[in-house]
This record gives structure tokens, sequence and C-alpha cells, in this order.
DNA sequence: AATTTAATATACCGATCGGTATATTTACAT
DNA sequence: ATGTAAATATACCGATCGGTATATTAAATT
């Protein structure tokens, strides 16, 4: 089946596992053609270098993660459930990654921030992406009274994100859920607070 | 001067500007020849290795930053003002860093969570000793009476740390203090929130 | 079935990798 | 000043790096 978009597929949900564990700069070429069991005529057929292999990993990535937390998140009516949806969707992201090596958005903005900068747009505009989602859930649960006056959705979504990223790394490096799971606790009770 | 004592120092000193911006994997020997003006003779003369030096760098990133935030704590008098210090700290930290690229607990964690056990091992032995400074200035507040009653010290040095770090991930993928600072003032409400 | 074209594989490039063995230099003891 | 040991520099190793040019193979067209 010499399909290039089937190749291209293949090549990019092989890579970002790789790319997602040892970062970026530290996967090779022959760590990609080993896990694609394809060659390098295949990937530079393909892609025009190894740079453009890991955007599109990376853009395949967030695409993966995005499309399922939004799944999550309208499952839930209310703003207070949408929030603790996504605490659950990241718990169980925890347990039973999709992509080996933690969260890619955490990963790439460690590695991108002092070089890579196609990286470090798609991870800033990716966390844009979703502190804004979150500011959204929140301000609709205010003009549907379900989140109490006066709670500020700009404060609120980035604090909200910065504690769920800071646990997620946390919890990565621990090698367990433990931490991940304490602060759940914590932004629920938050979450709680807020709730009317 | 051919103290080993001062290349050692030298070596470990300039070495992890380079590790902490480009990670340990990425950082080539000749990257370290070059920023130290040592040759790989003096290196390996004085390290069994590169890992070797990627342990020691790390320590001494570590001491060095702790040994700031620690001065920094004592300073201030009561928990919500300790607790204050520590952001006022990182948020000078942000702008004016003693190390090159970003903070070397956050970078090494990301880095070493799949690989590197050395180095996992030494970042979550530093997570814990942070989390448990956080943890005795909360229980220190409860018991001299400047923190509420019924606020549970280990949830709330958890929260605390994990939302700090998640704030200098984010601000500096952003590239700006930002994120931060919004974090901050966050934080800050919170800490009044528990103060009496 | 023959031909063409697109997709993939192979073989190779110079550069650089981490590491080592040896040569040189410096500091110190005598 | 001379000899010795430690510290540093140099030169080299095989392996691997990202990338390219070319060969081969498979699919589509006729």
């Amino acid at each position: 089946m010499r399909n290039p978009e089937t190749t291209k597929n293949l090549i990019v949900t092989k890579a970002i596992s790789i790319f997602n564990q040892k970062g970026y700069r530290a996967t090779s070429l022959s760590d990609i053609t080993k896990a694609t069991g394809m060659t390098k005529g295949a990937i530079y057929g393909n892609f025009e270098n190894k740079d453009a292999v890991a955007v599109a990993s990376f853009e395949y990535a967030v695409s993966r993660v995005l499309d399922d937390l939004r799944t999550h998140i309208k499952a839930a009516s209310t703003a207070p459930d949408k929030l603790k949806a996504i605490l659950t969707y990241y718990s169980k992201y925890i347990e039973n990654p999709p992509i080996a090596g933690g969260c890619p958005v955490i990963n790439t903005s460690v590695e991108a921030d002092d070089d890579h900068p196609m990286l470090r747009t798609r991870a800033v505009g990716t966390i844009a992406m979703i502190k804004g989602s979150l500011e959204q859930i929140i301000t609709r649960g205010l003009q549907e009274g379900q989140i109490r006056e006066g709670v500020d959705a700009h404060l609120y979504a980035s604090m909200f994100y910065s504690t769920i990223s800071g646990a997620i790394l946390i919890s990565r490096v621990e090698g367990n859920k433990q931490s991940f799971e304490l602060i759940r606790q914590g932004l629920e009770m938050q979450i709680n607070a807020i709730s009317q």
C-alpha cells in the first residue's frame, strides 16, 4: 500500500511517541525509521526534513488530545461539571496515556522555549486555546448562574490550567498519580467553592 | 591555575547554562568545551563521563536556587509573608534568571522522566524538599495562629507548588511575565484568604 | 502487457557524536 | 635546577548524526 497519506500518518503516529519521550532534538532519524519500519527515503519523500516531521507530529498529538478533551467537556452540561470532567480526563490520561511520554504541550513547551521557534509558537498557541476554552466555560457558567458572581473568569482559567499543568509535570516525574490526585481533590474543592 | 576544584567549578557553572537551555541529551561535549574554554582532557580528567557533568551541574543549580530561596524565606517572619516572598523570588527569577534557560527543576523533570534515572531521582528529591519546606511553613503558620484553622498544610503546599511550577512553565514558553504575574496575583489572594 | 510515474529503499556524504590513549604542560617537592 | 606527579591538551577511534542522490519497486495508465 504505497499511499503517501497512509505513510505520512504512520510516520507521524509512530514518531510522536518517540519525540514525546526523548524530546525533538534527541530523537534521531534512525529512531524514526526503526519505529515506523520505513526508510529514510519514505520519510524525506513525505517531509521536507526532520523538523517538519516534528511539527506534524506535535500537531497530530495536539489535535488528538484536544479532540478527546472537547468530547469530555461536551458530555458535561454545567460549568462546574465541565471543569471536573477536565480533571477526570487528565487523570485517565496519566493512567493510560494515548501518547507515551506525558503531556506533549508541557514537554514541547519546556524543550522549545529556548530554541525551535516553530514548536514554540505552536505550543503557545495550544496553551492559549486551552486557556480560552476554560475561560469560556466559566464565563458561560457565570451567565447561566452556575458559577458565583464575582469570579474572575480569566484569572480562574489561568490558575486552573497552571495548577493542572504543574500537577501533571510533578506526577509524571514522580512516576505515580498520587500528586495529581491530591491536586485534583484540591481543585474540585475550589470548583465547589465557586459553584452555586 | 591548575586547580582541579577550580576547574570543576568552572565546568559545572558554565555547563549548567547550556544543559538548562538545550537539555542534557542535546548538549554535546563540544558545547561544553566551547563554553568553558577547557578541552576534553580537562573534562574527562575531572568527571567520569558526560552524565557525571550533567548530574554535578544539576546539583549545583539546585543548591544555588535553594540557597537563594531559603534566604528569601528567612527574611520574612510570618507564614503568609514567607509564601509571598517565595512568589517574589520566582518573579525576580523570571526577570533575571541566575541560570539561563528557566527553572532547572522543571526542565530536568520533563527531560528525565522517561530516561536519565540519576537526574530523575534528583529532580524528585528536590521537589520533595521544596514541597516539604512549604508544608513546614504552613504548619508553623497554623501553630503560630497566622494561618486559619482547618487549612490542610500538605494539600495547600502541593497546590501552591504545582501552581507556581505551571506558571513558570507557561510564562517561560510564552516569553513574558504576564501569565506568571497573573497567577501570582491569584495566589496572593489565596494566601490572604487563609491568613488571619 | 508495456510504459510511465510516483513512492520507497539503498548507499553514501561530510560533520559531529561520546569517549580514550597519549602527549604535553604546569606546579610542587626535593 | 631537576625530577615527579597531577592536570590539561591533542589526536584519534568507531558510531551515528541529518541529509541527499540514485536505484529499485509498486501502482496507475494505456
